[in-house]
DNA sequence: CACTAGACTGACGTGTCAGTCAGATAGGGG
DNA sequence: CCCCTATCTGACTGACACGTCAGTCTAGTG
C-alpha cells in the first residue's frame, strides 16, 4: 500500500470515529484498529491526535470555502436570485455529501480548547465577513431587507447549521432538494405572516 | 455556612467553569479552588463530576421551559404577534440573563457522548414539537407561511441559538432588545427581496 | 543469498485526573 | 470539659489512554 493511500486510510477512519465519538471519547485504539494498523504506525503519518483531527477540519473547510461562488448583480441570464439560490445548495451539497466530516465540523470541533476555538472563529469569520458584505451590497439595490447585515448573517448562518445538523444526524429526513428550498423560502419570507400591530419595522442597529 | 447554600456556591463555581472550559477540561480542581472548599467535600455534595453537569443543565432547561408561554388566538387585546414577540422575549431574556449557563447549553452541552445527547434530544423534541403544533396552528389560522413546519421549527431554533451565542461569546455586542427585534423580524419577513425570477413557492415537505 | 533502509509493530512508560478514605476539625449537648 | 457526631480535608490511588521506542518485517539491490 503507498504511503499516501495509508494517509488517507487513517484519515477515512478518523473521521468517522471523530463523528461516532467526538474529539475527547475518540480513541487513538479505535481510529488504528478500524484502519488496520499497529498504535505505532499512527504516529508515522500524523504528529499526535489532534495533528489529524486538524487535517479533517482544514480539508472540510476547504471544500466550503471553494463551494462559495462571489454573487455578481450584473450576470447576464443568471439573476441574483438564482445566484443565491445555487450558493444555498452548493453549500448544503457540499455539507451533507460527507455527513461525518459534517457532524465533526457541527459537533465535535465545537468548545474544543480555547486554540482550536480561535482557528475555528477565525474560518467563521472569513465567511462570515464576506457574506457581511454581500448583504451591505444587497441592501443597497434593495434586493436585501434593511437591518442589521450582521445580525442577519448570524441568524442565516444558525439556520442552515441547524437544519443541517438535523439532517446529518437523521433526526430530520429531507433531501437536499428540500433543505435547498426551505433556506431559501425563509430566508426570502421568514414563516410568520400575522403583522396586524401596526409598523414594527425596527432591526436591531449596532 | 449552610448546606444548601455550600451546594449552591459549588454549583455556581462549577458553572463558571463549565462555561469557561468545557466539559471536559473542567478539573474538579479548579472547581473546588473556586468554591473555597476541598476535593473530598465536592462528592458529599455530588454523586461525580457528570452529576453536577446535569444539575445545571437541568436547571437551565426548567427555566427555559417556564418562559415559554403558549400563544392564545383569540386573546383579548393581546394579537398573536405580540403574544409571539414577547415569547422571543421572554425566552432570549433567560438565556442573556445567565450567559455562562446559556454557554454551557449551547457549546459543552454538545457532543458530550451518546447517553447525554438522548438526555438532550429529548428536552429539545419537547419544545421542538411545542413549536411544530404551534405552528400548524398557525398555518391553520393562515398566521403562519404554508409549507414543511418541522423545517420551520429547525431553521428558527439555528438562528436563535447562533444569535445567542454570538452574543455570549461578546463576538457580537446586540442588545436584549435588539436581539429581540432582529429574530423576530427574520421570522416575519426573512432578509431577501428578490423575487424575480417567477413563482417558486416550493418548501420541502416531509 | 546477504545486506540495508524504510516501514511497521505493540507492549510499555508516563502524566493526568476523577474519585476515595483515613484522619482532622468543628460544634453542640450533657 | 469531654465526648460524639457530622462535616470537612487533601494526600493518595487506580485507571486510562497518549505517545514512544526497541525490535521485527519486507522489499529492493548487488
Amino acid at each position: 500500500m503507498r504511503k499516501a493511500e495509508r494517509r488517507q486510510k487513517i484519515l477515512d477512519h478518523a473521521r468517522d470515529v471523530f463523528a461516532r465519538r467526538g474529539y475527547q471519547d475518540a480513541k487513538i485504539e479505535e481510529i488504528v484498529a478500524g484502519a488496520g494498523i499497529a498504535q505505532g504506525t499512527f504516529y508515522l503519518y500524523f504528529e499526535d491526535k489532534r495533528a489529524v483531527f486538524e487535517e479533517i477540519v482544514d480539508r472540510a473547510f476547504a471544500q466550503i470555502g471553494a463551494a462559495i461562488v462571489r454573487v455578481v448583480p450584473g450576470e447576464p441570464g443568471r439573476t441574483i436570485d438564482d445566484q443565491v439560490r445555487d450558493n444555498i445548495r452548493r453549500i448544503v451539497g457540499t455539507l451533507l455529501a460527507d455527513r461525518a466530516t459534517t457532524q465533526i465540523l457541527l459537533t465535535a470541533a465545537v468548545g474544543m480548547d480555547p486554540a482550536f476555538d480561535r482557528k475555528l472563529r477565525s474560518f467563521y469569520e472569513v465567511v462570515e465577513n464576506l457574506l457581511v458584505e454581500s448583504l451591505r451590497e444587497g441592501q443597497q439595490l434593495g434586493v436585501v431587507a434593511p437591518g442589521d447585515a450582521r445580525m442577519f448573517t448570524h441568524l442565516i448562518f444558525g439556520a442552515m447549521k441547524e437544519i443541517l445538523y438535523q439532517v446529518v444526524r437523521q433526526d430530520a429526513a429531507f433531501t437536499l432538494e428540500q433543505v435547498v428550498d426551505g433556506i431559501y423560502e425563509f430566508l426570502g419570507h421568514g414563516c410568520l405572516r400575522v403583522r396586524a400591530a401596526s409598523g414594527r419595522q425596527r432591526v436591531g442597529r449596532s
